[in-house]
Formats: C-alpha cells, structure tokens, sequence
RNA sequence: GGGCGGUUAGCUCAGCGGUAGAGCGUCUCGUUUACACCGAGAGGGUCGGGGGUUCGAUCCCCUCACCGCCCACCA
C-alpha cells in the first residue's frame, strides 16, 4: 500500500518521543498482522478457557469444501462469527469456534479428475480405479485441500485451529456410518426407485437443491400422433361467444406438444382432462407413438389443463416429474431412454436408430423424422424452463433409477417443532418463514451418489440381491452368514453419501459424537449458527433434523442469517461462476480490520451487501484514526496506569468522556446482542472520531499543557483509561491494530501483559452519567460550532484571531467562559473570549442558549453581508417557528401527545422566538451603521 | 403461480411513529502540540406514486408502479 509523500513538512514534535516504541503515523497492517496470527495461536487464546465456571460460547464454522478458497462471502460469514467469538470471549465465556471443513463431493472429484486430465497420462478415474483414484484424491487434499483455513487466518479467524476437523476423518465417517446404519434400522433410510435429478456429464443422482432452474430460448413441437385403425372424431375449430362450438373438423389425430422431443420415444399414453368434451369420443382408444411403433391409449387424468395448448399432454414416466406422478397412478409402462451420460440407450424400446445419439441429438432426428412422417403440425419458438446442474452446468435429466432416500417428512416434523416453540430462532425472524415452508413440504431426501469420493454407503449385498446394512463389512458377514447359513460373498454397494448428510451432522459430529466427550457434554447445542440464507435448505435444516433425532436437543439456540455477498450485477457468486471476488487482494491493500469493519458495517439485516472499494478505504482510514488518536495518547503520556475509577475524575471534561463511552460501551454491547452489527460498528465509528477524537482529545489539549499537575494527571488517566475502552470494544471488530495499540501503549507506559483476549469487556453503571457535565460541554461544542460556522459563512480570514463577546450572560455563563477560556480561544481561533453588556457597532451576531454571541468585525467582513446572512437566519426560525406554533395550536396535539413531547416542543419553540428576536435586534443595529 | 425483499442526498447504503443520517463524491477555507488515509465550514432529500390509520407517517396498513431474489412450474 503506497502512503503518499507528506505535502507539507510540518514540526514534529520534541526529541523526547523518539522512543523505539513510538507510533508511527500510519499503521502498517502488513507488519502487524502476521506477528498476531502467529501470537494469538500460540498463545492458546483461541482455545476455549478451562474454567468450567465460565459460561459456554460455541459456534460451528459453516465448513467450507475442502476445494474451497476464501470468497468475499467467507469473508462476511467469518468476520461476524469471530466479531460475536471476540466478543463473548472478552466478556469472560468459554469460547469454542470449531473450525473445519467438507470433503465437497462433486467439487472435488471434479478438480482432481481435471488435474489428471491436465497431467495428460492418459489416466483418468476410471483407468485409476476407484481404490487408486480415492488414494489420489487423499493425497490431492494433504497437498493443496484446506488452502483456505491460510486465508481464514490472515482474516483473523480465531477458531481453535487445535481442533480442526474434516467429514472424512476417522471420526466423523464413524459417525456417519453410525447415522446411516440407525436410520436403516428405524426404517428412515430405504432405497426406492423413483424419478431423480440425473446429472448425465457427473453420471450421478443430485438433489432438488442442487438443480438451477434456468428460462432458455426452446421450442414447443407439435406433433399428431395417429387414431389406431384409421379412426376419426370431430374436433371443435369455431366457438361462439358462450363457448359452444359452431365449426369442427374431422381428424384422425390427437394432437399433443412437447419441448423434449426425444422423449416421446418413451411415451406410455396421452392424457387429457376428463372434462374436456373435446376428446370425450376418443378416451379410451389407442393412438400410434410414431417411431417407437407402439400403440398407447388416451386416458383422462386431473393433471392436464384443457386450456393450455391442445388440452392433450403425452406421458413419458421414466423422464419428466409431472409425467410420472400420471404413469404411477394409472400404472403406465415407464421406459427409460438414456444411459447414465445422456445418451440415447441401447434397449429394445429405443428404436435401432436412435441408440447411443446424445440426446440433443437425438432430438433433431426424431423431429426430422416425425415431419418426414407428415406428423410435425407446427413449431414455436417458446422460453422454457431448464433444469441445471448448478456444478456441471449440463442440463439435468430426470432418471428412473434406485436410489437410498432418506425419509425427511419424518425427521422434519420434531425440527419443524423446534423452531415454532422458538427453541431455536432465526435471526432476522422471517427467515424461519422460509424454513417453515420448505420442511412443511419436504420431499424425500435422496442421499446416495455415484460418485467414488465420499462416505461409500454401508450396504452390502448378497447373491441373491438382499441388503446388509452395517457399520463395517465384518458385521455385515456375520449378518449375512446367519440369514444364508453359510459364508457368502457380499459385495459393498458402490455410491457414496451426499456430502450434506456429513455435514447434517456437524455441530455433534465435530464435538466426538459418537464419544461422549467433555466437550460434547459442555457446547451442544452450540450457541448460534452464523450463515446465508442460500443454505437454509442444504444445511440448516438438515442440521435441525440430524441433531434433533441423534441428540435429541437442538444443534444450535439461534440461527444468524447474513446477507449474501453478490456480484456487481446483482447475481449470486458461486464457485461454478467464477465470478467471485478476493477479499485476500482487499487485505493486502487495506487491511485485514478495514475489510472486517466494513463488512460488519454493512451487515444491516435483511439485506444483501454490494461491496465497494471506497468504502473499505473509507473504514481503513478511520483505523488510521484510530491509530494517530493512540499516538496522541502515548505522546502525552496518556498510556497505561493500573487502575482507575471512572467515578473519580472532577474535571468536567473527563466526566463527560466518562459518561460518552458508558453510553458507548452501553450501546455497542447492546447492539452485538441484538446482533446488529452494522448498528455496533456505526456506533463505535461515532464514538471514535466524532466523539473521542473531535472534541474530547481536542478539549483535553489545554489541561495537558497547563500548570495545574492534578488536572493534568486525571487528564492523562482518563484519556488512557478511554483509549483502552476503545480499543477493547473495537476488538472484536478489528483485531490486529487495537491488539497492537494495547501492546504499544504498554510497551510505552508500564508492562502490560496478556491479550485482549480475555475478560475485558467494560460494564460501566448508568450512574456514570452526569448531566451537568454534559450540558457544559454541549453547551461548549454549540458554542464552538456556531463561532466557526459564523467566521466560515462570513469569509472572516482563517487565521484571524478576533474576540468573542457574550452579550448579557448570567454568571454561569460567565463562569463557564472563564474556565474554558483556553479551549473556547483555541478551538474557534479566537483572541480572547469575555462578556460585555453590549454589542460593539458592526458586531457579527449569533445567539447560544439565548445569549448573544458578538464577534465585533467591523472593517473586517462585509456587513451588508451579515445582514443577508442575518436575515436568512431569521428566516429559517421563523418558518419552524410558524410549523411549531401550527403544531402547539392543534388541540388535539396538546391533548393526546405524550407529555414530554408536548414540553419539548414547547421549549423549542420558545428558545427559536428568542433567537429570531435578538437576531432582528442584531440586523437593526447593522442596518443602522449601515 | 406462490413467497420474500427493495425503491431515502450525485453514488453506495443506514434509519423506521415525534426536528431526515453516514461513507464516498462536490464546493470554500486551512503548515493550530496525533492524524492531509487530516481538520473546519457549506451545499445537496416534498424518504417511488396514490389512498388509509394516527394529534402526528420516511417509519404502521392497503394499493399501484418499477427492480431483485427464492420456491413451484404449462406438457
């Protein structure tokens, strides 16, 4: 990161601050960040504490493929969770942030079976073998899998990394073995043969929720297919107004469309409406399916809507899902026409000269041949809705295969319970809206994969087909051995687990289940799971369901819902995209903590994020902040003392800053509960620069430069005490440079040990609040504000140095002058400020709390000017004016408005009137030098 | 077709019953004992349109328009 030349040479400071551990005036993330890493890892701050009186904190890393590589929505998911670990661990809980990650079935027989194309030896999976292939897969994973927990750490992910897990350790596939085999038992897992999404370039079964339903540019064929034996009906062209046909015309065809051709070889009927007249004559009868020379009968059926196209649908069970729920009920032959890559299959019902065309082929021949059949009626151009594989891209197949499905209407009715009695909730609250209606309506869940990487399923098969299912092939000999009566071969069913039944069982998997381990016993159910919405579906709920069978509680108290992270035209990032952004370039120029904060920022509820650089610079910036106001600390020896009593301080001032940053502190943790963390940050933005660094080390300026020694060391220990609240709420949001800055200002001042890491959090009593110390300052800031915003508008030179006059103030008024004399004069560049009981003629006015301020001018601004600037003034209040008098005049207002309201505005109003009256007194006398 | 969300300053977005906010950008000014990745000041909005509830609506309700997402899909 290039930090540009200074423009200006500016006077440094005296020799006594070139100490070796003087802060420089930028922070240099790249030097800092590595040594932290490094630190809080070996130090053990990541581990959970081993106070078992401590409260438990425990969240599950969502766990990334093992394929996987930091995104910028990895960067969100982890920056929160590590914001609400920093945070609970600072507050004194036993934090446990379990790091892992999944062996991402498909994405990583992908990768793995492209290196070996790429490698061009002629190998690939199949020419491997599976045992070869797996092994190489292993050694795949040791070398280059997980490249992404490196990342998670330049983050500053403070997982326990001491316990990092993967789904095909040993004992995670133990508990999936143990899942699989229990489930079996109780009669949730079974193998059915049903329709399933077919990936044809994966040759494997996926699930709904990994189909995109995509609308492409197709079309719709109309084809006739011919009455049986020449027959003819009377088919209705004409309608009148009522609907009754006037015109008809003789056909010898049903007509039927379709988008997929192809299909029709596999056609087991045509179905119509059972009301629909149009057909009533020929229900029943046999038409030819041209091609496939077979004869299929019309039958009626509720499925098909008369007004759509010709009202007559073909049924084709073995490939389309609408299509086989009609085959099942009136027991339709189902042929199924592809092998497992789409191809057209080499069966007898697949005519000869159709076998082994891709299927988009094949779609051209049978429409070349049904037209040269004379059966093509016409073609339309039409969008339709294709399914694909959101990995391979391909368009998806519906196949009629056997599968083992997992029976989830069972499993969801105890998770569906959960969230409704609110024993986990969602955050934001409408999510569990989204997971009501997907697990009300749950379909089976088909778990299996022909795939070789993953859990292989733990059946085995004897010779005559029966199934074994057990958690090791010995247990499943033994069984075998005493259903046969005598030793048999069995061999181990080839398809492996989807990878989200592993992940389904990850909050008690990574724990030791099936161990009863101490820290089972101690973090399940987890505190809160941290996620996007994307996989509500995938993993949330299949999580509800897992742990709410096998542990029989909740896997997590609180569901997190994040925003998703989306591209620059809105779109979802996904591996398979490729349109996914870095955050690794973002640190490297910013700053791990600027991407963070800006990150939890912007991570308002309910809504998704669109990332700008601008805005990351804009956060680095305020690290830069940060780091100048510490530098200003240590600089004036505001560094570290061993205690202090934020009820001690009686300069005005530091009670003030006293109170600001109880109400920080307040709202900060506030926020973090509620899980508002763009509401947190925002808070400790304002705190920061608008509060701390604006006026309080502005303000504090001239006590640390006075004579009085006791003023000047409560200054000092106040603002070190300030710094160290800030540092520590800011933690959880940006790690390495407030973990710096605590080491420096120790390193500067007195030893300080330890991290900031531990408990830390600051609990300061409302008691800390005093009102009188805020009136004065505000009074003070007002003051500031309106003398500089005076001498701005009136062009009064910068560097000009003019006195200010109170006209008429009280002696508190007075009193309050005199003391801030010093920080008045210095902060509004003024010469010397004082009461008077006049105006001096040509004085520039404005009015404070109802006094007069003068800045007598004349000969140096343009009076006519602050007569205009005057009476726009006057202007402004007396419209409020006006709206407020309309507002006070409303009975009704007076009468049902709160109290307070009421009195407020009341006062308000007042306080305008007297500004505007001593404003106009104001114009009249420049009008009258003038 | 069902569901969810959005529409607030030039841009990106907070806020969500009681005086409209931030960052960036724009314009003026600036070598004050931290910070130019800074400071001071200014300008900029009838909070998408229309109804309703309320003493009071950017905020709650209804409705319309336009954007976006998810689920189910007409073969």
């Amino acid at each position: 990161m290039a930090v540009p030349a200074r423009p200006i040479s500016r006077k440094r400071p005296g020799a006594c601050y070139s100490h070796p551990n003087m802060i420089e005036t930028t922070f240099n993330p790249k030097d800092v960040e590595p040594r932290w890493i490094e630190a809080w890892e070996q130090s053990g701050a990541y581990q959970p504490k081993k106070d078992g009186e401590a409260d438990a904190f425990c969240i599950v890393i969502p766990p990334p493929n093992v394929t996987g590589s930091l995104h910028i929505g990895h960067a969100l998911n982890n920056t929160l969770q590590d914001v609400l670990a920093r945070f609970e661990r600072l507050r004194g809980k036993s934090v446990l942030w379990q790091p892992g990650m999944d062996h991402a079935g498909i994405a990583t027989q992908m990768v793995v079976e492209r290196q070996l194309a790429e490698a061009g030896k002629n190998e690939d999976r199949r020419s491997l073998g599976r045992e070869e292939f797996v092994k190489r897969v292993w050694e795949w994973k040791e070398v280059s899998g997980g490249r992404i927990f490196e990342q998670l750490r330049r983050l500053g992910a403070s997982c326990d990394w001491t316990r990092e897990r993967f789904t095909m350790d040993e004992g995670l596939s133990k508990a999936v073995l143990k899942v699989f085999v229990q489930l079996y038992k109780e009669g949730l897992i079974y193998k059915d043969t049903r329709l399933v999404n077919w990936d044809p370039h994966f040759e494997t079964a996926i699930s709904d929720l990994e189909v995109q339903n995509r609308e492409v540019n197709g079309h719709f064929w109309h084809f006739k297919y011919p009455l049986e034996n020449g027959e003819t009906y009377q088919f209705p062209i004409a309608h009148d107004a009522e609907g009754n046909p006037t015109e008809w015309e003789t056909r010898n065809y049903i007509a039927i469309a379709t988008t997929r051709p192809e299909t029709m070889l596999g056609d087991g009927a045509v179905a119509v409406h059972p009301s629909d007249k149009r057909y009533a004559g020929i229900v029943g009868k046999r038409v030819l399916l041209p091609l496939a020379d077979r004869y299929i009968p019309i039958i009626t059926d509720e499925y098909p809507d008369p007004e759509f196209g010709s009202g007559a649908v073909k049924i084709t069970g073995a490939h389309d899902f609408n299509d086989y729920k009609v085959a099942r009920a009136h027991n339709l032959p189902m042929y199924v026409l592809m092998d497992t890559k789409g191809r057209m299959a080499d069966a007898p019902h697949v005519p000869a000269k159709y076998r082994g065309l891709d299927r988009f082929e094949a779609r051209k021949q049978v429409v070349a041949d049904i037209e040269a059949l004379g059966l093509l009626d016409r073609v339309e151009d039409k969008k339709v809705s294709q399914p694909f594989g959101d990995r391979s891209g391909v368009v998806i197949e519906p196949m009629l295969t056997e599968q083992w499905y997992v029976n989830a209407a069972e499993l969801a009715k105890p998770a569906i319970a959960a969230v409704e009695k609110g024993d986990t909730r969602f955050t934001p609250d409408n999510w569990s809206k989204t997971y009501f209606q997907w697990m009300r309506n749950i379909e089976p869940w088909c778990v299996s994969r022909q795939l070789w990487w993953g859990h292989r399923i733990p059946a085995w098969y004897g010779p005559d087909g029966k199934v074994f299912v057990a958690e090791s092939a010995e247990v499943a000999k033994s069984e075998a051995r005493k259903h046969y009566g005598n030793e048999v071969h069995l061999v181990q069913d080839e398809d492996v687990l989807d990878t989200w039944l592993s992940s389904a069982l990850w909050p008690f998997s990574t724990l030791g289940w099936p161990e009863k381990t101490p820290e089972l016993k101690r973090f399940y159910p987890t505190s809160i799971l941290v996620t996007a919405h994307d996989i509500i579906f995938f993993w949330v709920a299949r999580m509800m369901m897992m742990g709410l069978h096998f542990m029989k509680e909740i896997p997590f108290h609180e569901v997190y819902i994040h925003a998703l992270v989306r591209d620059a035209s809105g779109a979802k990032m996904s591996k398979s995209k490729g349109n996914v952004l870095d955050p690794l370039d973002l640190i490297d120029k910013f700053g791990a903590d600027a991407l963070r904060f800006t990150l939890a920022a912007m991570a308002a509820q309910g809504r998704d994020i669109k990332l700008s650089e601008q805005r990351i610079e804009g956060y680095r910036n305020f690290g830069t902040k940060l780091w100048n106001a510490a530098r200003f600390c240590q600089m004036n020896e505001c560094a570290v003392w061993d205690e202090y009593d934020p009820a001690s301080p009686k300069q005005t001032v530091n009670k003030w800053i006293v109170a600001e940053t109880a109400k920080a502190a307040a709202a900060v943790t506030a926020e973090l509960e509620a899980r508002r963390f763009n509401e947190a940050a925002g808070a400790l933005y304002k705190f920061v620069w608008n509060v701390f660094c604006d006026w309080y080390l502005e303000f504090i300026k001239p006590l640390l430069m006075g004579e009085d020694e006791a003023a000047k060391q409560e200054t000092r220990r106040t603002a070190a005490w300030v710094l160290d609240q800030i540092l520590i709420l800011l933690h959880p949001f940006m790690p390495f440079i407030t973990e710096e800055l605590w080491a420096r200002l120790g390193e500067f001042g007195q030893k300080r040990t330890g991290m900031l890491i531990s408990d830390r959090w600051p609990k300061l009593p409302a008691s800390l609040i005093d009102e009188d110390a805020e009136a004065e300052i505000d009074w003070m800031v007002r003051l500031i504000e309106e003398t500089r915003s005076t001498r701005s508008e009136l062009n009064v030179p910068a560097g000009a140095k003019i006195p200010l006059l109170l006209i008429g103030a009280d002696a508190a008024t007075e009193a309050r002058l005199e003391r801030y004399q010093d920080l008045i004069d210095r902060m509004a560049r003024l010469e010397y400020s004082t009461s008077a009981p006049a105006a001096p003629k040509g004085s520039v006015t404005f009015v404070i709390d109802g006094v007069t301020a003068a800045l007598p001018l004349e000969g140096v601004v343009d009076l006519p000017a602050e007569a205009a600037r005057l009476s726009k003034e006057i202007a402004k209040l007396e419209g409020e004016i006006k709206k407020m008098d309309a507002k006070l005049g409303n009975a009704d207002f007076v009468a049902k408005a709160p109290e307070e309201v009421v009195e407020e505005l009341r006062e308000r109003r007042d306080e305008s009137e007297e500004a505007r009256v001593k404003l106009m007194r104001a114009r009249e006398q420049i009008q009258a030098v003038g």
